[in-house]
DNA sequence: GTTTATGCAAAACATTTGCATAGTC
DNA sequence: GACTATGCAAATGTTTTGCATAAAC
């Protein structure tokens, strides 16, 4: 699981080292969305500089996307494939993709109405997700990503 | 111009200070979107923590709205009216807006796919304005918010 | 006169960087 | 052995907070 990842650093000429691999391996095992913070203390043994300068390698090799929270702050999570969206459950934690969002077809009316031409675009859904949904009326909240 | 958006914080039984009033005619006066940076750079006269916190207060008042910028940090314009979206041009700065985006559909088609229950959503749109679509072929670009 | 807002400076955060050391290839 | 990555600690940049003062209602 950890392998495909590491095999496209390799891929990338990157070196493999032991705290890449820590790092590729605790984001594996936790398949959820991560901050920066939640990462250095699922593996303290790895400093707080080379987290971030992981982090923004993995984003750079598009095995990891960066997503934003709803207050603003960034929010990381494995990248399955392509150019996709996320759905937050603001509950639990879960990210879920979104793949066939239609959302080309909004880019190209904006494009028409505006006469703007449109370079990307970042979309955030913030959701509850179906396992949330049923148990939102029965328990509390428990929202807790760490 | 200010006037509507100070009556609306009056409305809300905020105070009518000087700082206040300052901050939000410069607002008004520069039609564009601003960083916190740039609004203190704007009225030097006002403190820091005073333009921080007026910016939170108009945001909470939906006067201002918040987005985000490419590499993730907060940008923020007046607010025109009900719930929209933004395109910022990435070569002038300037901030159109969206509102016929066809989103609510978009997200119509999400719940129905996914089982979970939107709750909000944000889009960020990154484009070259008509005018500098134009320019761009032309001159060089002359993003310059400040 | 009471309550709320301001300014300043300091604190709190999150992220980045310099540089010597250690690890990979 | 050459080059890259790491750790630490310090620097950076941005936003927040405490508290005494000043302004608004």
């Amino acid at each position: 699981m950890a392998t495909a990842v590491l095999d496209t650093l390799d891929a990338q000429g990157l070196r493999m080292t032991g705290p890449r691999r820590a790092l590729v391996e605790a984001l594996v095992e936790r398949q959820e969305a991560f901050t920066a913070e939640e990462l250095m203390q699922a593996v303290p043994a790895v400093g707080r500089a080379t987290v971030f300068r992981t982090i923004k390698l993995l984003v750079d090799s598009g095995l990891v996307c960066r997503m934003s929270q709803v207050d603003g702050r960034p929010l990381y999570s494995l990248s399955h494939q392509g150019h996709h969206h996320h759905a937050l459950c603001q509950r639990c934690g879960a990210v879920l993709d979104i793949y066939r969002c239609g959302i080309d077809t909004m880019l190209e009316n904006i494009e028409l109405a505006t006469g703007a031409k449109v370079l990307g675009h970042r979309l955030e859904v913030f959701v509850l997700c179906p396992a949330c949904v049923a148990a939102a009326d029965e328990s509390p909240p428990a929202k807790q990503l760490a």
